[in-house]
DNA sequence: CTTAGCGGAGACCATCGGGG
DNA sequence: CCCCGATGGTCTCCGCTAAG
């Protein structure tokens, strides 16, 4: 009979034996962490390096013991398509693998949706992420507006007042691209072929969803090119012949207009002299405008300063210039590089660049990232926006990283509105029930008095408006 | 006085073992 | 059999010290 492992194995390594190592008390190693601010820089780095040194890792078991705070986020598919699934959950797990947050799936069909939000209820998750088509559905939304369980609809059109939203904001990235592109007048930029026309059509009538079977992948144009109420956007005769090649000496005008149905929701000023339409939920990014500059090298720098930030040039070479290929995707080569939080409109970029399309498609991936990092949050709203974006407004001297926001932007304190911890509730989990039941600061009454309010982490799970909002 | 940086005390909870 | 303390690693809260 084999004996029973000791409760603790002796060998094991603890936060103890790194704090001895590097000669701080533990406390201070758990500051480092988990990446709390108040702690010297030379401090820090003993920390690490004795954690380096000693290859520490934090006892995850403890770490749940101790805060009892083990977040469950569950994600409520009904997406048919296996690839869309297969790169939502990887970058869903990257998440949550990074901010200790357990992942749930629950799979349905779109009729038994609310069974199985039911479900997902039941089993006491802190919030819930609902990629497409479940992001629009109204009984669902409903609800968990009702168990007051927050939620994440993702690429959803419409995102309703009291749900958190991952979603591309079509109409900024246009704004914002157009009138970088219109300030690389005169510069050789690329020639682009083969552009694919993403479902911009509808736009101005409502945003289309990506995941809509029957979306239009091409515009059928019937308007003239010149078109009064897009003076600015105007394309020159002399220029169509260069647009020829993209298919899209007609649709320019036609898709800026859809945009916002006209030059004062645009955003388009007279003198501007480009336009980028944007399409569906995922699919972003198509050049039209006066083109006749453009001309295709790879290698030529696209806008002064793009090439110094790693992956702007690649950004802006993948949009513009429809490439075959484009060299590396370098938008998430770049993570980390200049921070995790303050990278995630960097980090979506285009990674569809180098499909050759001239269209960027947002990887599932990456807004399940985003979604995961919201999810447990009362309210906000991430608008994944393009690294075109950030390049732009860094080049145009703003301090401001663009349209993207983080939770706390718009929900103010993360920490606002969570149940803290409270007193201990011994006696209500059932053995062999335990990991069915809702964390410990979940267990408390939502907003009861006299609780402690958990201090909002400033590790990776968090601090993003802070990175962001400078 | 304020703030940064840090440490101590005690809580967290499932499980085990010893004593009554 | 029941009760209760000990155990495990990490956390939050609170308070202290030093520096500005």
């Amino acid at each position: 009979m084999q004996p029973k492992p000791a409760r603790r194995q002796k060998s094991a390594l603890t936060i103890h034996d790194v704090a001895r190592y590097a000669g701080v008390s533990p406390m201070t190693v758990s500051r480092v962490i988990n990446g709390e601010k108040n702690v010297r820089e030379s401090t820090r780095e003993a920390v690490n390096a004795a954690i380096r040194a000693l290859n520490y890792q934090p006892n995850p078991a403890a770490r749940s013991l101790a805060g009892a705070d083990l977040v469950r986020i569950g994600l409520l598919y009904s997406n048919p398509s296996a690839a869309y699934l297969s790169e939502f959950l990887v970058g869903g797990l990257d998440q949550v693998s990074r901010s200790n947050i357990q992942l749930v799936v629950e799979k349905c069909d779109e009729e038994a949706a609310e069974a199985a939000a039911a479900r997902l209820l039941n089993s006491g998750v802190d919030g819930i992420i609902l990629p497409p088509p479940l992001c629009d559905s109204p009984a669902v939304l409903k609800m968990l507006a009702a168990s007051h369980t927050p939620a994440v609809a993702v690429a959803t059109g419409r995102p309703p007042a009291d749900v958190s939203a991952v979603r591309i904001d079509d109409f900024e990235a246009a704004r914002q691209m157009t009138r970088h592109l219109a300030g690389l007048e005169g510069r050789r930029l690329g020639r682009g072929q083969g552009f694919g026309v993403g479902p911009v059509e509808r736009i101005g009538q409502r945003p289309v969803q990506a995941h809509e079977p029957h979306a239009p992948r091409a515009v059928e144009v019937q308007q003239p090119v010149h078109h009064p109420r897009i003076e600015g956007a105007q394309v020159q005769q002399e220029d169509e012949r260069d647009l020829a090649p993209l298919g899209l000496q007609r649709q320019g005008p036609r898709a800026i207009e859809a945009l916002g149905g006209g030059r004062q929701e645009t955003g388009f000023q007279p003198g501007d002299r480009g336009g980028v339409a944007a399409g569906g939920a995922a699919r972003v990014g198509i050049v039209v405008g006066p083109v006749a500059e453009i001309e295709g090298d790879a290698g030529d720098p696209v806008a002064p300063g793009l090439q110094e930030r790693p992956g702007a040039g690649a950004d802006l070479r993948g949009l513009a210039l429809g490439q075959e290929r484009v060299a590396e995707p370098a938008p998430r080569a770049a993570l980390g590089q200049r921070g995790q939080q303050r990278l995630v409109a960097h980090d979506v970029g285009l990674e569809g660049g180098g499909r050759g399309r001239g269209e960027a498609q947002v990887a599932p991936g990456v807004v399940a990232e985003r979604a995961a990092r919201l999810a447990p949050e009362p309210e906000g709203e991430a608008r994944v926006g393009l690294g075109l974006q950030e390049a732009a407004v860094d080049e145009a001297g703003g301090r401001r990283l663009g349209p993207l926001q983080g939770p706390q932007d718009v929900a103010g304190d993360a920490g606002a509105g969570l149940p803290g911890r409270q007193g201990a509730v011994r006696g209500q989990v059932v053995k062999g029930q335990r990991d069915l039941h809702r964390p410990r600061r979940l267990r408390q009454q939502r907003g009861g008095q006299g609780e402690r309010r958990r201090p909002h982490r400033s590790n990776s799970d968090s601090g993003t408006a802070s990175a962001i909002a400078l």
